[in-house]
RNA sequence: GGGCGCAUAGCUCAGCUGGUUCAGAGCAUCUGCCUUACAAGCAGAGGGUCCGCGGUUCGAAUCCGUGUGCGCCCA
């Protein structure tokens, strides 16, 4: 059998995956133990694989796959989410294309073409999940629009309105006219833009020659102003406080008021209030019982309160507005002003401040708790320091009401039901005060009479109570057309996923998770609200079985993917490298490799993708992903090696028995560290030490001293059993600790490594732990190590070949007898170093170049002649940096206040810096005498 | 305007409770090797005012203040 020179993931990879789902070793049923369990963030049912994903879902599965092999029962929930806005767009835009307006067809025809095209494109990212390795369990596949997350949804909503949380009221929205929804804050890109500042005359009613100026950028809604305003302080507008002025061209009065809401030093210093179209203004305006004039229409156009300029577009409006301004004589000035606009994710259209009606969950209580469950430890943040941002963010005062309707079709619909004029007959006819809003829905106490109800029929039965009018039907009532926040659904994902609102034996099992893995952007968006609804929920679901409220026990927040000029990696920016393409070119594994290792928790990563020179596009390369496939290929090779190897009878030599004790000792020394960077999360550094120890102590250091040399005729000579039996085992138990980092070529070379039996796979072997540790062993060895680097090192600086054989001779010590005493030291000394002699001695043999390792010094016989000079520059050199070492530590040990103050450890530690310093100096001053 | 964070080798970053892990890792660079597992490799080497300034301390990359530069969030 031959091995090719080069691991092939393309080989392993789709057969290990396919060999794990037929083994169903993914699937988790609650069992008798211990549960470990991770809810995936719902990536968009829509969406495709990028970085982002990639870095979050390789975390969640090492995480996963290391408890699986610790003997938990791992259990991955994955799933998608339904992306309301998004996903809408999406399907609007394909209807265009087939010639369908949005408008033109009913709710329900639209649904079909959305779920239809849910069915064929959607979920396309949980098979690139399946590249990259993921061990979700896909048969608890979820999707945040299937009915029973449905139900959930509008369970809680109807639960919501009952404890007197939710309300329905006009409040300031982010309104985009072009696609006619409200949008979430999220949804609105601010961007810095070239703008105008309009000075504008109001001249006062009294005294038309009198009058303020104020500078807005949006003249065309000056037909909307209710009020101007000034600084209470300010002394030059002191006077006309109280006065009413007239708005220019339609000559409405208006009055003067104080606020100190006002910015003395913007513009004029005085503004104009117009509660309709601005946030700030709609306070202002509330605060002095001003009125609303709404003049805009939902498509962005004047409507006829603006009483000029109706029907015109706000845009054009602005331009023809000035010039009418200026022909009345009120413009003042126009300066150029650079401004932030909002603009709608999806259309791009300028962002529209909106008093429209809409459903809110007031958040008070909800902040409260949700800040409460970290602050108490109940849920760890890593890295802890994203505490600030959490807790910045759900201040009291920073904490707004939730809007969680949304103006579209795909969603949950509002299990709101309005009442018609049908259901009263003739308004005036039945009683004489009832009242009906502008969409003919009942009205009670000047709002819309609101029925919420889990389905139709208890909705009308409200209704029927509510009205005291038994001959109701469906048809009075019309349902709120709205769909709630695609958030408003996914803040349940951590119960829903396990069908928590209807049934509790998986709940009961697997709640709360252990961790979450997700980016810190979505910390409030997400992370806060599973809190909070995991607080408000589970106890009510659970009872005495529950065994926490909060959703999760730690959660891990990952940094966003950024290019080489911090920039956040996204499609749209072009910056990305194509996902799959990375896998198709370095193998899952060595994507795997360079994403774990670009960063930490809750740092951003610079994902460092090169630029092609001449096209400026992002190329799908990556440093760190070739190191990861290298890395592969180099474990590939040291297994081509072993198996390479005859087996023999004869007894284990010295050399290999010392060698198998300390590379278990070594990797023991790793494991440990394994073990502690896994409870802080620290995966880079684990994945690290697992790299450096497989690579640099198992295959560069423990492999070349146990390799068998070759016969004169080119054949090998054969391994002790039982060094090969030791190296199988060692090579076995790392592939299960770098398993969870990269699994397919582990589990590939866990079955090269022996013939197993059916079942004994690498993905459920037993995680390895850490054993004992002989530190004698491993500091003598290292220092045989160092030994050997200072002979490379001669070798190479006099230029003899690594392949002639020389002799070596350590200087008669007590401390060098001691090291080599160690059975097996001065064989690995010999062959590593490629000696042919190894002897005490205690004169300075002739014709040999001096070490120094450590305090013990060496003779290597070179047979060629020495450069005296050279010989003496180099310990001069030596002999420099020693004497300034041991200067330095002379001078801390004599400070009084350091001797006094320092722990005993501390000056321990440092009287053997100076001991051994000065051990070196007297060797090197030695040296050099004996130069000449 | 309010807040959060970052600055350590050419690049990307570790450095956790101040002291042998104290100036580190990987990549890149340089030198020499196609040595019978691997050139996607082996052996060796060089490289730093820990952003500036001030303070606390016996001792600061680490703690405090301040300045500068950068990133982000909210308004």
């Amino acid at each position: 059998m031959s091995l090719s020179t080069r691991y092939s993931p393309k080989e392993t990879e789709d057969r290990w995956y396919a060999h794990w789902e037929a083994k169903n070793y993914f699937h988790s049923e609650p069992d008798e133990r211990e549960p470990f369990t991770i809810v995936i963030p719902p990536p968009n049912v829509t969406g495709v694989l990028h970085m982002g994903h990639m870095l979050n879902n390789t975390i969640q599965d090492v995480l996963i796959r290391r408890a699986r092999m610790q003997g938990k029962n791992a259990c991955w929930v994955p799933g998608t989410d339904h992306a309301s806005i998004a996903t809408e767009a999406k399907v609007v835009q394909l209807l265009r294309k087939q010639g369908i307006k949005k408008g033109d067809i009913p709710r329900d025809e639209f649904l079909k073409h959305a779920f239809d095209w849910k069915e064929k494109y959607g979920g396309i990212i949980l098979d690139q999940l399946k590249k990259l390795g993921a061990s979700c369990d896909w048969q608890r596949t979820r999707f945040t629009m299937e009915d029973s997350l449905s139900r959930a949804v509008i369970h809680v909503f109807v639960d919501l309105y009952k404890k007197g949380k939710l309300y329905r009221g006009l409040r300031m929205t982010n309104w985009d006219p072009e696609a006619k929804t409200v949008l979430s804050n999220e949804e609105v890109i601010h961007r810095e833009e070239n703008s105008q500042l309009f000075h504008i005359k109001y001249n006062l009613v009294d005294d038309p020659t009198d009058g303020i100026i104020i500078a807005t950028q949006r003249p065309e809604t000056i037909m909307a102003d209710v009020a101007i305003a000034v600084h209470p302080e300010e002394e030059k507008y002191q006077h006309l406080v109280g006065k009413m002025v007239l708005i220019p061209l339609i000559n409405k009065p208006i009055p003067i008021i104080a606020d100190s809401y006002v910015d003395r030093e913007f513009g004029s210093g005085a503004l104009k209030i117009t509660p309709a179209h601005d946030q700030n203004d709609l306070q202002v305006g509330e605060r002095h019982g001003l009125p609303v004039v709404d003049i805009l229409t939902e498509d962005g156009k004047l409507n006829a309160e603006a009483q000029i300029l109706v029907g015109e577009d706000r845009f054009v409006a602005r331009k023809k507005i000035r010039k009418l301004l200026e022909d009345a004589g009120n413009l003042v000035k126009v300066e150029d002003y650079r401004t932030s606009i909002g603009h709608s994710e999806r259309t791009d259209a300028v962002v529209e401040p909106r008093l429209t009606n809409q459903w809110f969950l007031k958040m008070g209580g909800f902040a409260a708790t949700a800040l409460e469950a970290v602050k108490s430890g109940e849920v760890k943040f890593y890295p802890e320091s994203m505490w600030n941002m959490y807790y910045q963010w759900l201040q009291e005062d920073n904490v707004r009401d939730w809007c969680i309707s949304r103006q579209l079709w795909w969603g949950q619909r509002i299990p709101a039901w309005y009442v018609l004029k049908s259901a009263v007959g003739s308004p005036q006819s039945a009683v004489g005060d009832l009242q009906f809003s502008e969409s003919g829905r009942l009205m009670k106490n000047g709002e819309e009479l609101v029925i919420v109800a889990e389905n139709e029929a208890d909705a009308l039965a409200q209704a029927k109570a509510k009205l005291n009018n038994n001959n109701l039907t469906i048809n009075d009532l019309e349902q709120d057309e709205d769909v709630v926040d695609t958030w408003f659904s996914s803040w349940l994902w951590p119960i829903a996923v396990f069908d928590g609102f209807e049934k509790k034996d998986d709940l009961k099992y697997y709640y709360p998770t252990n961790v979450l893995v997700t980016g810190w952007d979505i910390m409030f968006f997400w992370v806060a609200r599973m809190i909070m609804s995991g607080y408000e929920w589970s106890e009510e679901l659970l009872g005495d079985d529950l065994k926490g409220k909060m959703p999760f026990h730690e959660v891990y927040f990952t940094g966003m993917v950024r290019d080489n000029k911090k920039r956040k990696m996204s499609k749209q920016l072009g910056n990305s490298p194509d996902a799959l393409e990375l896998i198709e070119n370095y193998g899952a594994d060595g994507v795997r490799f360079g994403m774990l290792l670009s960063g930490s928790a809750g740092n951003d990563i610079i994902f460092d993708a090169p630029i092609d020179p001449v096209t400026k596009t992002v190329l799908n390369e990556s440093k760190l992903c070739e190191q990861g496939r290298n890395f592969c290929n180099k474990m590939w090779n040291a297994l081509r090696l072993i198996k390479g190897w005859e087996r023999s009878d004869a007894e284990q030599p010295e050399v290999n028995a010392l060698a198998v004790a300390w590379i278990k000792d070594k990797f023991d020394q790793t494991l440990a560290e394994v073990e502690a960077n896994f409870t802080t999360y620290r995966l880079g550094d684990v994945l690290m030490g697992l790299y450096q120890t497989i690579w640099d102590d198992f295959c560069s250091f423990y492999l070349e001293i146990i390799k068998p040399s070759f016969n004169e005729d080119g054949t090998s000579e054969p391994i002790d059993h039982q060094t090969y039996e030791a190296t199988i085992n060692i090579f076995e138990k790392m592939m299960a600790a770098l398993h969870p980092f990269m699994p397919f070529v582990t589990e590939e070379i866990w079955h090269q490594l022996r013939n197993r039996r059916e079942g004994n796979d690498c993905v459920v072997a037993s995680y390895p732990t850490a054993g004992r540790v002989d530190k004698d062993l491993i500091q003598k060895v290292d220092k045989a190590k160092d030994l050997i680097t200072k002979i490379r090192e001669s070798r190479s600086s006099k230029g003899i070949s690594p392949k002639e054989s020389l002799r070596l001779f350590a200087q008669n010590l007590p401390s060098s007898h001691s090291m080599f005493e160690l059975m097996g030291l001065a064989g690995l000394v010999l062959k590593m170093g490629n000696l042919s002699e190894l002897s005490f001695t205690d004169e300075e043999p002739a014709g040999t170049v001096s070490l120094l390792s450590g305090t013990e010094k060496y003779f290597l016989e070179m047979n060629i002649m020495i450069d005296v000079a050279a010989e003496r520059e180099r310990i001069t050199k030596e002999l420099d940096y020693y004497r300034g070492f041991v200067a330095s530590v002379e001078k801390k040990l004599s400070n009084e206040k350091f001797v006094g103050g320092a722990p005993a450890a501390v000056i321990d530690a440092e009287r053997k810096k100076l001991a051994d310093g000065q051990e070196k100096m007297r060797i090197l001053e030695e040296g050099l005498v004996k130069l000449g």
